[in-house]
DNA sequence: TTTATTCGGAAACAATCATTCCCTATTATC
DNA sequence: GATAATAGGGAATGATTGTTTCCGAATAAA
C-alpha cells in the first residue's frame, strides 16, 4: 500500500489535485478504480494520504542532510544544498507536492491550506534553530535575526521548487554560496 | 473586454486554470458563454490571454516600483518590497497567475511553460541589472555576484507568492532588510 | 472439500465539464 | 426606413469526470 502511495505522490507531485483523475490514479498506483475506492473515501482522501506521506519523506530526507555537518553553518549549508539538488533534474521537473498545494489548494481547501501552513511552519522553525545552533557553536555572528531570517530562507526553498520547475538550470554551490551571506 | 480579462485573471490566480470552469469564468466575467467563446477559441485561449495581461499589468507596476529609487541599491530595494506587499493581504492569498502556472501547467504544457521561462527570465535580467547600476554608481560593492544573485532573488519573489498564498504573515522592511545582505 | 470472506477489476451511474448551435437584439449600410 | 450583418446570450450536446456497484478470483477457515 505505502508502494502505491509512493506512486501517487508521483502523479500529484506532477499533474497537480485537479488534473490527476482517478484514471491516472488507479494507472500510476497499479490499482483499479475499486480497490482505490476500498482502500480510501474518495479522491480527496488519496490526495491527504499522498501528501502526508510526501511530508514524512521529505522530512526524513531535509533533516538527514543537515545531519551531515560539523556546526550549525554547515547543517545549514547542507540543507540549502539539499533543496538545490532535490529542486532539479527530474524531481524538479515533477515538483514539490507543498507547493503545489499551497499554489492550488490552499484558497479553496481549508484542510489542505492547513497541512501546508502547518508543513512551512515546521521547516522554518527548524530552520531557525539551526541558526541558534549556529550562534550557540560560534559558526554564525550573533547579530543574524534567527527567524527573519528563517522566514526568508523558507522563501527561498519554496521558490526554488518554482524555478526548478520552470526548468530554468540552478547551480546548487554558486546560489547557495550566496545564500550563505545572510547568516553574515 | 480588458475589463473581462482582468476579472479572467483574478479567477485563474485564485483557483488555477482546471479548477476553473467555464461557468466560474463567465460568472466573474459578467459573459455568456457563448459570447466567451466569439471572442475566444477555447478556455486555453482565454488563459494565455489573461496570463499575457497579468504579464503586462505587473511588469508595469515592477517597473515604477523599481524607479523610485536614488541609486541601483534603493531601486532592489523598492522592487523587492512591493514584491513582499503583493503576496500579502487578498493579492496574496490571490496568488500570482506566473507561480500558478509554473506549478500547475509548466509540467504539462508546453506553451505556458516557454510562457513562465521567459517571464523569469526577464525578471531575472531586469534584477541583474539593477545590481550591475548599483556597481557602477557605487551603491553596491563590484564583487557582488550580478547573475547568481540575480537567480536567487527571484527565487525569493517566487517563494513569497507561495508562502504569502499559505497566508504566513510577511513583514516587508524586515524581510527585505535581511534580504539585502545579500547585496553586500 | 466446502464454506466464508476478503480483495481486485470492470462495467454502469449520475454529475459536471468544455464546446457548439441557434436565437435575439443591436448596429451599420444602403 | 428596410435590410444585412454582427455581437451577445442561453439552451442543447457529447465527452469526461468522480463515484458506486456488482462480479469473479484467491485465500483462509471449517
Amino acid at each position: 500500500m505505502d508502494t502505491a502511495l509512493d506512486r501517487a505522490v508521483r502523479v500529484f507531485s506532477e499533474r497537480g489535485y485537479h488534473a490527476t483523475s482517478i484514471g491516472d490514479l488507479t494507472a500510476a498506483m497499479r490499482l483499479a478504480t475499486g480497490s482505490v475506492y476500498k482502500a480510501f473515501r474518495d479522491k480527496h482522501a488519496v490526495f491527504l494520504a499522498a501528501f502526508e506521506r510526501y511530508v514524512a519523506l521529505r522530512q526524513e530526507e531535509t533533516r538527514s542532510a543537515a545531519a551531515q555537518g560539523a556546526n550549525g553553518r554547515e547543517r545549514l549549508r547542507n540543507l540549502l544544498l539539499s533543496y538545490v539538488e532535490h529542486s532539479q533534474g527530474s524531481e524538479g521537473r515533477r515538483g514539490c507536492l507543498v507547493v503545489g498545494s499551497a499554489v492550488e489548494l490552499s484558497a479553496v481547501d481549508p484542510v489542505v491550506a492547513a497541512l501546508v501552513s502547518a508543513r512551512l511552519e515546521t521547516n522554518e522553525g527548524f530552520i531557525a534553530g539551526l541558526i541558534r545552533e549556529g550562534q550557540a557553536d560560534g559558526s554564525i555572528p550573533r547579530h543574524v535575526a534567527a527567524d527573519d531570517t528563517a522566514r526568508l530562507m523558507i522563501c527561498i526553498t519554496q521558490g526554488l521548487r518554482v524555478v526548478g520547475k520552470a526548468r530554468l538550470s540552478l547551480d546548487g554551490k554558486r546560489l547557495v554560496a550566496v545564500a550563505m551571506k545572510l547568516l553574515a
